[in-house]
Order: structure tokens, then C-alpha cells, then sequence
RNA sequence: GCGCCCGUAGCUCAGUUGGAUAGAGCAGCGGACUUCUAAUCCGCAGGUCACAGGUUCGAAUCCUGUCGGGCGUACCA
């Protein structure tokens, strides 16, 4: 029998958990397939496997003798408890509970969140915000160097309608009042006059009433957004005065996300690039002028990516391109993780294509970039259509988290002996930190590409697979750790020689350590397709075993071995369950 | 027209290079607090994995077709 080398990691995949107990903890498949192409009967050469498997050293110390293969070929094993308590005593005395850094780290650049500064954030802006901030931290924890950025949008024509609404129809008292609330009635009112949608104009007497008297209101906004372009004094002493204003009110959104960015770097920052970006295209000859624009033609793409307007200004794919550059020259980036819409996708698709083949000829460093885009389905409306930044259309952001927090505030109020001795400032903590990991967890759990309808009443659910369950395990450990008085400095030092004191009377706490023990090929799993909701599946499967565990078996009345084994279980339960958490920047209270 | 995505329990959804009896949560029904926090636990019920073929030891998963839905498709981002 012979197996070449390429061929191992391949059949090594085909190694899994089991899906019932009974055939053990792991079980491989790769009998089936190999007896196949080796044209032999699978169960014979399975019991071939075993008789060497079960010989060799390393799978001896570690798991228990297999017996015999199961039903057409399956090889079921089962880990030895020793071994299983060798690795509680691993991770339990490890910082990093356990996991160990990537051998290779990457240096890794995160386009996440990059909000329209002049619109209003909307719950529609949560997922690539949250989705952003936790494959960030996650990345991170693996070892990676990584950088996020918030690549604001501060340039586009956004900013052309609020221009031409202050200079039309602001409303001077409310913008000293509130000047982010004034904004946003000018982006959404201009809005509206622009498109001149009959029936939303039918809605909106205000707006008729400006589209009446500015045909040319379109035009005119252009117009503006090309003069700030082109570094008209006024347009742009506006847009300095509007910069800090808008940048507040998503600053303080941000800091009660607990979302951080070690960059903003908006549009506006790539616009002296904008056009020495196109001139390279040009001369280059990958792109061309066409109905007055200018564009790159790439195969298999039915329309060209614009990079410049026949009106002269430039377009978010110019922008694009010239911020990859700026990425690549600057941070020489080994990968760069784009998480937006999906509905952005082939504008993505073109913007790579076009940035590899740049890349390639001014310089090697774009050709060396793996450029992902990290698609997420896109959040709709109770209508199931798109949010948009209509009056009384999108729920606001901030709403949403006050609501969340006002939810959860009314349980942690009402609960019986368990919240003795937590004082207001503390319920209010408590209720943050519950309210708005609902909120994030409800989002990170839903599969990165289907689209969802947005739910306030789902969103901020506490029963069940939600974050507030994960929470609840980690102030039940806390509990015990309290009321036991146990010290986990001792607790360590107890089973910092060997873990031959560990063992397992019940198969419930088995079942905790082998669950517990997933972390590190949790993450692996995450980083390679991003998706957050693997870890929030395992976290609630370990939180969930330890709920079973806590419920049937008492800690602090066990003596012994059994004590100590489920005090060890408890502490690594509790502190896996609370990193896990913070890698989706979800903040975990010892008391709830 | 072309391209991409989706269709799984009453509802919301997991299920990812094909693995054993398709899983959770919510809603429903029945049980469990004198005990380390009941925001919990235990149990019951609930399915033609849109449909029809095909590939093979094995298909929700891969291929083909049909039906249904969403998104994108030249100067918004």
C-alpha cells in the first residue's frame, strides 16, 4: 500500500467528529474511498488501517485501541482520559488557553465598517461593522499583524447633496442644535429631490416643492460635489466644518460597539492619487476613453469599470484602486479583507482583476496580495427590501442599541436573590454589556451570506442560542469560583506538575472537556472562510454542554479528585467561554 | 438577455472540498428550583431538505434540467 505524499493531507481531512457518542470521539472516513481506487474491499483494508494505527506509538499514548471497523469502513476512535486531561492541564495553564500562534503570520489589512459620513448609521451598517471587528480580533489572537482601516466615505456625492441643501434650505438654529441631525434631514431631503420619485414626492410636500423650483437639482448636486472636488474655497470650508461633525456622531457609535480602528482613512485622504491613478491606466493601455468616460474593459465583463465620469470626476472604483496601491506601497499587506455587501461583488471581482494586472506591470507588490472580499447577505427591511436612508424607513443604530439595553436592563432588574449586592452603575453595566452583545451576537450567528430580515424582537432575544446565554455560563462559573472561595492561582498550581488528578466520573463532564478543548481548531476554522458564526455555533455547543454539566453535577460538594477536576472545568469553561466572546467583541460581566 | 446567490420543521436559521438516524433556537405540550444564579435543565411532538433526473458503497451537499425568489449588470457608493 502505498500513499504518496501530496495525498496525506487530503485523507487527513477526512478525519471528523463524531455524530453520536457511541462511535467514539473522532472517526475517518478514508477507507471507503481509498479501497475504491485501490480496488480492494473497504472493511479489509480498514482492518489493515487499525492493525498499524493501533501499533503506532503516538496514537497508542494518545487514544484508546480501535477494535474494529463499522459498517462499510468507518475506523471510530476514542480518546484515552488521560489524554484528555493532559490537555485540560495544558490549557488551563496557558494565557492563550492553549492555542497556539500561526507559524506564519501575515501581515493583514481589514476594510470594515466605512460608513457614508453624511448619512445617518443605520442597523443596515452592523454587519460588516461587527463581522469587521471580530475577524479582526480573531485574526489577531492567531498570531496575525493585523490592520484594520475605516475607509470612510467623505468624498462622494453625498456630500454634493448636503452642499446644495445648506446653501438652499438649512436650518441654521437646528444645526447649532443638533448639526448632525440637520445634516441628515438635508442628505435625505436632497435625496428625494434628486431622484423625484413621484410618489415619494407625493409624501413629502417639502420636497415637491424644491423639485418644482430646481429642475436641475441633479445636475446642481454634481455640480457641487465636482466644485469641492476641484478645491472651490467655499465648497471645501464647508466640508471642514462638516468633517468633525459627522465624525463625532459615528465616533461615539463606535465606542459603545467597543469597535476601535488603527486607521480612518476616508476617501478624501486617496484624492490627489485619483488622477495620476487614471493617467497610468491610460497609458498603460488597460484603460480607454468610451461615451465620454473613462473605463477598463476586462474580459468577461459586460460593462467596463469607470474609473473617470465624462464630466471629469472620478468614481468610487478609481478611489478603490488608488487606496489598494496606497495599501500595498505602504503596509505591503499579505492579504487584504474587504467585508461589504454582497451585492458589491462584481464590482469587487473587476476592481481585483484590474488591480492584479495594474500591479503587475508598474510593480510587483499588488500580484503578491491575495485580495478577498468577505461578502455578507445584506440586511432588509420588514418590507424585505434594502434599508435605505429614508425618514422613518431605516431603524437608526443608535436607536437599536438604546432599545437593546433598555431590554436587557428590565431582566437583570428582575431577578431574585442572585443579583444581591449589584448596585445601580453595575445593573447599568451589566445591561450594556447584555443589550449589545445580543445585538452583535444575533448578527455574527447568522450565516455571513444570506440576507435577513431585520427583527428588533430577534435581535434582542436573551432566550436561547443568544449571547446572553453564554454570558449566563460564564456568571454561573464566576458563582461558583464566589462562593466556593476558590482561588485559581492554587487551583493551577494543583495540577501545574500533572493532570494524573483529573478524571472523569461522568460522561457529562467528558463531554465539557472535549468541547472545551475545540478552541483552537475553532478559530483555524474561522479564519478560513471567515465566518463568524462557526464560533458562535461552538460557543453555544460548549455552553451549552457546561449548562448540562452545572445542572446535574454539584462542584462545591464534590471532594477530592472529582472536585478538583470539576473546579478545573469550570475555570477553563469559564475563561474559554469569555475569550471566545471577546474575540466577537462581545464583553462578558462576572455577575448577571 | 447575461452573471452571481438562495429555496431545509409552523417561524428564524445551522448543516462548506459527499459520511452513519438531517440539527438548533423560537413558538407548542409535559416535567424539574429547601441545593454552586430557573436568562437554566430534562423530555415529547414537529421533515417529500422546492421539483425531476444523474453520478456512487453513500447526496441537503456534486452534475443537468424545471419551477420559485433575491441581487448585480456605463458614468451613485
Amino acid at each position: 500500500m502505498k500513499i504518496a505524499l501530496d495525498e496525506i493531507p487530503g485523507l487527513l481531512e477526512q478525519v471528523r467528529e463524531t455524530a453520536d457518542s457511541k462511535f467514539g470521539d473522532f472517526t475517518a472516513t478514508l477507507a471507503m474511498p481509498l479501497a475504491k481506487k485501490l480496488g480492494v474491499k473497504p472493511r479489509d483494508l480498514a482492518s489493515k488501517l487499525i492493525l498499524r494505527i493501533n501499533q503506532h506509538q503516538l496514537f497508542e499514548k494518545k487514544f484508546e485501541p480501535i477494535s474494529a471497523p463499522i459498517g462499510p469502513g468507518f475506523i471510530n476512535v476514542r480518546v484515552r482520559d488521560q489524554a484528555l486531561a493532559e490537555g485540560l492541564r495544558i490549557a488551563c495553564l496557558d494565557s492563550q488557553l492553549g492555542v497556539p500562534k500561526v507559524t506564519q503570520p501575515q501581515t493583514i489589512v481589514l476594510d470594515y465598517s466605512s460608513p457614508n459620513v453624511a448619512k445617518p448609521m443605520h442597523v443596515g451598517h452592523i454587519r460588516s461593522t461587527v463581522i469587521g471587528d471580530a475577524i479582526s480580533r480573531i485574526l489577531r489572537f492567531r498570531g496575525h499583524i493585523v490592520i484594520t482601516d475605516n475607509h470612510l466615505g467623505d468624498w462622494g456625492t453625498q456630500f454634493g447633496m448636503i452642499l446644495w441643501g445648506w446653501k438652499r434650505c438649512r436650518d441654521e438654529t437646528a444645526y447649532q442644535e443638533t448639526p448632525t441631525q440637520e445634516l441628515g434631514r438635508l442628505y435625505r431631503l436632497v435625496r428625494k429631490v434628486v431622484d423625484s420619485d413621484p410618489k415619494e414626492l407625493s409624501q413629502d410636500p417639502i420636497a415637491a416643492g424644491l423639485a418644482e423650483k430646481y429642475p436641475n437639482a441633479r445636475r446642481e448636486v454634481l455640480a457641487e460635489t465636482a466644485k469641492l472636488h476641484e478645491g472651490d474655497s467655499e465648497n471645501r470650508r464647508l466640508w471642514e466644518q462638516f468633517m468633525p461633525v459627522c465624525r463625532e456622531e459615528i465616533e461615539r457609535i463606535y465606542g459603545r460597539l467597543d469597535v476601535t480602528f488603527d486607521h480612518t482613512m476616508g476617501e478624501s485622504f486617496y484624492q490627489p492619487l485619483l488622477a495620476g491613478v487614471v493617467k497610468d491606466l491610460t497609458s498603460s493601455g488597460m484603460a480607454r476613453e468610451s461615451r465620454g468616460a473613462v473605463g477598463v474593459f476586462l474580459d468577461g465583463y459586460e460593462s467596463p469599470l469607470l474609473v473617470q465620469k465624462a464630466d471629469g470626476a472620478f468614481l468610487y472604483a478609481t478611489t478603490d484602486l488608488a487606496t489598494l496601491a496606497w495599501r500595498a506601497e505602504h503596509w505591503k499587506p499579505d492579504r487584504i479583507l474587504y467585508i461589504v455587501d454582497h451585492r458589491q461583488s462584481q464590482h469587487f471581482q473587476q476592481v481585483f482583476a484590474t488591480a492584479r494586472a495594474w500591479g503587475c506591470r508598474s510593480d510587483e507588490q499588488l500580484s503578491e496580495t491575495d485580495l478577498v472580499h468577505v461578502a455578507f447577505g445584506t440586511v432588509l427591511g420588514e418590507d424585505g427590501k434594502p434599508f435605505k436612508t429614508r425618514v422613518g424607513d431605516a431603524v437608526g443604530l443608535e436607536a437599536l442599541l438604546d432599545e437593546g439595553v433598555e431590554r436587557a436592563g428590565r431582566v437583570v432588574g428582575e431577578g431574585e436573590q442572585a443579583r444581591q449586592g449589584m448596585n445601580d452603575a453595575k445593573r447599568q453595566e451589566v445591561a450594556e454589556a447584555v443589550g449589545i452583545g445580543a445585538i452583535k451576537y444575533a448578527d455574527l450567528s447568522q450565516n455571513r451570506t444570506t440576507d435577513y430580515v431585520f427583527s428588533f424582537d430577534k435581535m434582542l432575544e436573551l432566550k436561547g442560542n443568544t449571547a446572553a446565554y453564554m454570558q449566563y455560563a460564564v456568571a454561573r462559573v464566576e458563582g461558583i469560583v464566589n462562593r466556593g472561595g476558590v482561588d485559581r492561582k492554587l487551583l493551577h498550581q494543583e495540577i501545574s506538575k500533572d493532570s494524573s488528578i483529573l478524571k472523569f466520573s461522568d460522561p457529562l463532564e467528558r463531554r465539557l472537556a472535549l468541547a472545551v478543548l475545540k478552541l483552537g481548531a475553532v478559530l483555524e476554522d474561522v479564519e478560513i472562510d471567515y465566518r463568524p458564526n462557526v464560533m458562535t455555533s461552538w460557543l453555544y455547543e460548549l455552553a451549552s454542554c457546561f449548562s448540562s454539566f452545572y445542572d446535574a453535577l454539584s462542584v462545591l460538594k464534590a471532594e477530592g479528585s472529582q472536585r478538583t477536576t470539576r473546579l478545573v472545568l469550570c475555570d477553563l469553561t469559564g475563561r474559554t467561554l469569555r475569550q471566545g466572546m471577546e474575540l466577537l467583541g462581545i464583553r462578558v460581566p462576572n455577575q448577571m
